[in-house]
DNA sequence: AACACTGTGTAATAATATAACGTTAATATA
DNA sequence: TATATTAACGTTATATTATTACACAGTGTT
């Protein structure tokens, strides 16, 4: 089978845990995940961890480092899951995915001192979302 | 006194855990800093985390948020230490700070959809280093 | 069958980080 | 000087995030 991720055939765990994640408006912790998948039979905390990996693995979702938390990726160009891009509300918490054809271009072609080049990479830029710019 | 962090004068427990990361050939996390630094009279967790917290406000030192992890800046351009980039060896966890001009300007002006611009980012490379490389 | 591979369930534990409290030192300003 | 304010400190306890270890089940391959 394919490894795209809009194919990948998910065993009952992982389903379980995507589609808590991907209904979810905002990033999930891993043991906010878990108290909400405890009344489907998901007990323990390794079963949360091992769904995870396998999720950011196949590029379902993306973890948020500076945050500890998942988001599921919506980006339908993002299918290595390697190359990700988000924007961060300091206020509110709201995380966007970045789709920016010309960002990404930019980032695989950046080379270091040198001469480097790096496939995988993780921006995240914060600041107001739009919202709370307003306030 | 100025914010620059050239010139900000540190307490005792900082300065410690700053010369600690600072000596440091990789980034250093947080409990094995409190390890270290227990000859020196700092016995908890919290008072690592305190030193760091500061340390990372006023741009003296980085968290690598992937690793969990702290180096100390090495970029006189990054004053403002909240626009920083690092290219990391899946191989050996070897860390550098990337000083880019291109890559800042790109990534400072940076505008997403809806026209925001965020000038506070983190961006994490990942391959392998030289030496890894080659083997 | 034998093997490799992936996923599962469970218990225990490790690693990372913060809350809450009171105290002390440095700084500002009246 | 006095006194208000702020930042840092020390300590204990606790919260949060993540992994180790072990036994077992399903699937596909040889
Ligand atoms: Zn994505
Ligand atoms: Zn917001
Ligand atoms: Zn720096
Ligand atoms: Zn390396």
């Amino acid at each position: 089978m394919s490894k795209m991720h809009k194919e990948y055939a998910l065993t009952k765990n992982q389903q379980i845990i995507f589609d808590l994640i991907d209904k979810s408006p905002e990033p999930m912790k891993a043991y906010s995940i878990l108290f909400n998948v405890q009344k489907k039979g998901i007990k323990a905390p390794l079963q949360v961890y091992r769904a995870l990996d396998k999720l950011v693995e196949i590029g379902k979702i993306h973890k948020i480092e500076s945050r500890n938390a998942f988001i599921a990726c919506h980006n339908s160009s993002c299918q290595v899951a390697k190359a990700t891009a988000f924007s961060i509300c300091e206020i509110c918490e709201k995380v966007t995915e970045i789709s920016s054809a010309g960002l990404s271009k930019y980032l695989a072609n950046f080379k270091d001192k040198d001469g480097m080049k790096y496939s995988k990479y993780n921006l995240e830029f914060f600041g107001l979302c739009k919202k709370c710019t307003l306030k």
